[in-house]
RNA sequence: GGCGCUAUGGUGCAACGGUUAGCACGCGGCCCUUUCAAGGCCGAAAUACGGGUUCGAUUCCCGUUAGCGCUACCA
C-alpha cells in the first residue's frame, strides 16, 4: 500500500488557465481534467488562473461559464481563480528585468508592421529563403536604434541568434529547437494614454506567474509545443528553473478539423443542459488521449484517480465521437448504484417541475427509488425523465398519436380497455402476477392475442410505445391510477 | 512558404522486434421478447505509401503524402 503524503508547498502544483475570450470547450475541459487527476494523484496543489491580458478579446462575464462548467465536472482548485488583468505589476518588472540585463529590448516598430504586413520590410535582418514570404525572427530594433518620438515602444524579447531550445517533454518527450526559428516575440504591449507599457502577452504571462505560482508541471495543449522554447528562453532570461512541460494532443471534429460550432456541441455547459451525467462525460473525456493500458473502459473516477498518469497519454490527435459518449452516458445510467443515481433524477424533475417532495423520503422515497430503477434501461439523457417518462411521475401526460396510431388499431382495443379496467380494478393484491393473469385471461375469453392487448394497455397508461414491461409498470404506477387511465382511455378512443 | 508534431478498422484505445493484430463505440445479423432499450452471440472493417535496418517489422531509421499546430503589440 502506498502511503499518502501530506499536501506540502513543495509537492506537485499544476494550473488551468482558459482564457476568457469563449465558453470552456472540450479541449479546455480534458486539460483541466488531465491536470486535475494528476494534482490528485500526487496529492499536488491546483491552480486555477484566468488569463484575460487581451482587454480587446477578453469578456468578463464567461469566466463565470468556465466556472461553472468545471465545477459541474467536479473539478476543483486549491487555489485561485487568479486574474492576469490583475498581476500587471508583475509582468511589468519582470520585463524590465529583462531590458536590464539585455535580455530585451524597445521595439518602435508599429505593429501593423508584423500583423499580417509587409513582411520583407520588416525582416530586414532575416535571411530569404524559398519563394513565400519571409518570416520576421529578426526585430531591427534589435541592436539598439534611435527612439521615434510620440511613439511608445513595446519590449521584445531578445532571442539569441544562433544554438537551440531544447526542453524535455513528459508526453512527447526530448524536443529540439533552432533558436533561429524563433522570432523577437513581444513581451509587454506598448503603452495607450497615461501608460508608458500596456499589458503582458501571452508569454511573459504565463512563464511569469508559473514562476510565481511555483508550478511544477505545466500540462496544456499540444498547440502549445512551438511555443515552449520561447518559455524556456525566458524562464533563464528571469533566472527561474523550468516546470516539466506534458503537452495533450488536441481534440479534433468528425472531419479532423479544429473542433468549432459546425462540429455541432463544443461547449461542456451544453452537456450539461442536455442531461449527461458528469462522471460519464468525465470518464468519457479522460479516454480520449489517454489510456490507462487495458482494454477497461468503464472507469469510474476512483479509478481514475488511482490509474491516471501522463505516460498513458497519446500523442496523436483525437476525433470526438458523440455516439460514443452517449453510450458512455448510458451505461452510466444503467450501471450507477441506484442511490447515486437518484439525486440526478431528482436534480431533473425539479427542473421540469414534475417533483413532489413525498418522493425524499420513506415510503415516498422507495417508490421513487424503485420507479427510477425500473426506467434507467431505457433513459439516454437526463430530460428523458421528465419527457417520455412523464406518465410515472404524474397524471397530466398526453397520448403520443403515433403510439396510439400503432397500437389502437383494432376496433376492439376500446371496449377491451374498458373490459381490462373492471377486471384489474377487482383484483384484491395488486402486483405483477395478478394483473398479468387478468389480462391473459382477459384476452383468452375476448379471442385476441395478448399482446394486442398488452401493446394497447401500454400506450393508454403511459402514453408511450415504449416503455419498461408492462406489469412492472403497472405497479409502479398502482392500482387506481391504472383502472383510471384505462377507463379514460376507452372513452377517448 | 518556413518550422514543428502526428500517422493501427469510420471513431477511441491495446499490441512497446516474433500475436490468427486485441478491446470498445458505431454498423449488419441472430438470440431474448408484450413495445423499446438493456443483455448475450456472430459478422464486416485497420497497421497511409516507398525505401532501408533486422533472421523477423504495426513496432527502429529515412523519404513521400496527409492532417494538425506555431509562425499577432491573440491565448
Amino acid at each position: 500500500m502506498t502511503e499518502t503524503p501530506k499536501k506540502t508547498a513543495d509537492g506537485v502544483r499544476v494550473r488551468f488557465a482558459p482564457s476568457p475570450t469563449g465558453y470552456l470547450h472540450l479541449g479546455g475541459a480534458r486539460t483541466a481534467l488531465f491536470n486535475w487527476l494528476f494534482a490528485q494523484r500526487q496529492h499536488g496543489t491546483m491552480i486555477l488562473r484566468i488569463e484575460d491580458t487581451d482587454a480587446e478579446r477578453n469578456k468578463p462575464e464567461l469566466v463565470q461559464g468556465i466556472i461553472d462548467a468545471l465545477t459541474w465536472l467536479g473539478i476543483d482548485w486549491d487555489e485561485g481563480p487568479f486574474y492576469q488583468s490583475q498581476r500587471t505589476e508583475l509582468y511589468r518588472a519582470a520585463a524590465m528585468k529583462c531590458l536590464a540585463n539585455g535580455g530585451a529590448f524597445l521595439c518602435y516598430c508599429p505593429a501593423e508592421k508584423y500583423a499580417g504586413g509587409d513582411y520583407a520590410e520588416a525582416a530586414q535582418d532575416d535571411e530569404p529563403k524559398g519563394g513565400g514570404p519571409r518570416r520576421v525572427t529578426r526585430c531591427s530594433c534589435r541592436d539598439g536604434k534611435p527612439s521615434i518620438p510620440d511613439t511608445k515602444p513595446a519590449i521584445r524579447f531578445k532571442v539569441p541568434v544562433g544554438g537551440t531550445t531544447k526542453f524535455l517533454d513528459a508526453v512527447f518527450g526530448e524536443r529540439e529547437f533552432s533558436n533561429h526559428e524563433i522570432e523577437d516575440f513581444v513581451l509587454l504591449r506598448s503603452g495607450r494614454g497615461e501608460e508608458e507599457f500596456g499589458q503582458s502577452m501571452y508569454q511573459l504571462g504565463v512563464v511569469v506567474d508559473d514562476i510565481d505560482m511555483r508550478i511544477t508541471h505545466v500540462i496544456r495543449g499540444a498547440d502549445h509545443i512551438s511555443n515552449t522554447p520561447k518559455q524556456m528562453l525566458l524562464y533563464r532570461a528571469l533566472g527561474a528553473e523550468p516546470p516539466v512541460f506534458a503537452h495533450v494532443p488536441l481534440i479534433l471534429g468528425s472531419d479532423k478539423k479544429r473542433l468549432s460550432k459546425r462540429h455541432g456541441a463544443t461547449d461542456v455547459n451544453m452537456y450539461r443542459t442536455e442531461g449527461f451525467l458528469p462522471e460519464a462525460f468525465r470518464n468519457f473525456l479522460a479516454l480520449l488521449g489517454w489510456s490507462a493500458g487495458h482494454d477497461e473502459q468503464f472507469l469510474r473516477t476512483k479509478e481514475l484517480l488511482e490509474k491516471f498518469s501522463l505516460e498513458g497519454v497519446s500523442r496523436t490527435n483525437g476525433v470526438f465521437d458523440r455516439p460514443k459518449l452517449e453510450w458512455f452516458n448510458t451505461q452510466y445510467l444503467q450501471k450507477l448504484p441506484i442511490e447515486e443515481l437518484l439525486p440526478h433524477v431528482e436534480g431533473e424533475l425539479k427542473r421540469s417541475g414534475l417533483w413532489k417532495e413525498e418522493w425524499a423520503t420513506g415510503a415516498g422515497r422507495e417508490w421513487f427509488s424503485k420507479t427510477v430503477d425500473l426506467l434507467r434501461p431505457r433513459i439516454r439523457l437526463l430530460p428523458d425523465f421528465s419527457t417520455w417518462s412523464k406518465a410515472f411521475f404524474s397524471d397530466d401526460f398526453t397520448i403520443d398519436p403515433a403510439a396510439k396510431e400503432k397500437f389502437w388499431k383494432d376496433p376492439k382495443v376500446p371496449e377491451l380497455l374498458a373490459k381490462l379496467a373492471d377486471a384489474l380494478a377487482a383484483i384484491a393484491e395488486w402486483n405483477h402476477d395478478a394483473s398479468d393473469h387478468a389480462l391473459r385471461a382477459l384476452a383468452e375469453t375476448a379471442g385476441v392475442k395478448a399482446g394486442l392487448l398488452i401493446n394497447a394497455t401500454r400506450v393508454a397508461i403511459v402514453g408511450q410505445a415504449v416503455a419498461p414491461p408492462l406489469f412492472d409498470t403497472m405497479v409502479a404506477l398502482g392500482q387506481a391510477r391504472v383502472v383510471k387511465r384505462l377507463r379514460d382511455a376507452s372513452g377517448t378512443i
